[in-house]
DNA sequence: GCAATCATGCAACCATAGGTTGCACATTGC
DNA sequence: GCAATGTGCAACCTATGGTTGCATGATTGC
């Protein structure tokens, strides 16, 4: 039932590292400072977290002269997204389920009071 | 299109947490001794993040006799199963974008190849 | 070629969060 | 009444997200 991998997971857990994945993919590429221009936390913040995604498969770097530019594995995010749904689609299974229960009881409960 | 609550995200970004729930949701009800002994972290441990969710809104608690007991609110978890559902989605489509710019490049690349 | 610039990398430091141990307090069961 | 059990509180440790400061390396303009 528990397939998730939590360094995934935690990697897109933190805020910040969600703000980066949406900047990436909406313009493509990035680098530190070019994040950190979009974001409210300094460049070194930024790199740490782009360390850590990148530790985790969610990015990949190429030095381009001075600058390091970071883009987006779309495969291993794909991965990510898959495990959120999973994750959410397990939740709503549960849920469903209480919601049948609690309406059988109320069902019975109901018939119970019309005798 | 950020509608994100972080706080949310970030109580069920918890990976122990997240189990916690699991547990919650199957056995209906539970307190901070009876989850602690289904997982690998003290009961103090558990005790602060039942706080966590607690605050958040995605659990609630009530005292019988020397025990609080603590179940889900399922209205909340919803909520955050549905956010989940949304950054998913979001990403989701962006990489189907993505996608379909990659392959439109392909197919004008091969039809450049074709003359 | 060289100086100024710009992006990066590295180190020290701070605050918060998840985790632990230890202890005091209330409730329950015999 | 007393031992056992569940809880709550406090101190403490470590990792992590964040900061500032500085050194280094590639670019650009002259």
């Amino acid at each position: 039932m528990n397939t998730i991998d939590d360094e995934l997971w935690s990697a897109i857990g933190d805020p910040t590292r969600r703000r980066m994945l949406d900047l990436l993919l909406a313009e493509g590429a990035g680098t530190a400072t070019s994040l950190s221009a979009r974001l409210p936390v300094t460049r070194q913040a930024i790199a740490k977290h782009l360390g850590v995604l990148d530790r985790v498969g969610l990015v990949h770097s190429a030095a381009a002269g001075r600058e390091r530019r970071y883009q987006v594995d779309e495969a291993q995010l794909a991965r990510a997204v898959a495990q959120l749904a999973s994750v959410g689609s397990a939740w709503d299974a549960r849920l469903q389920r209480i919601k049948r229960i609690a309406e059988a009881i109320q069902r019975a409960n109901d018939e119970r009071q019309s005798n």
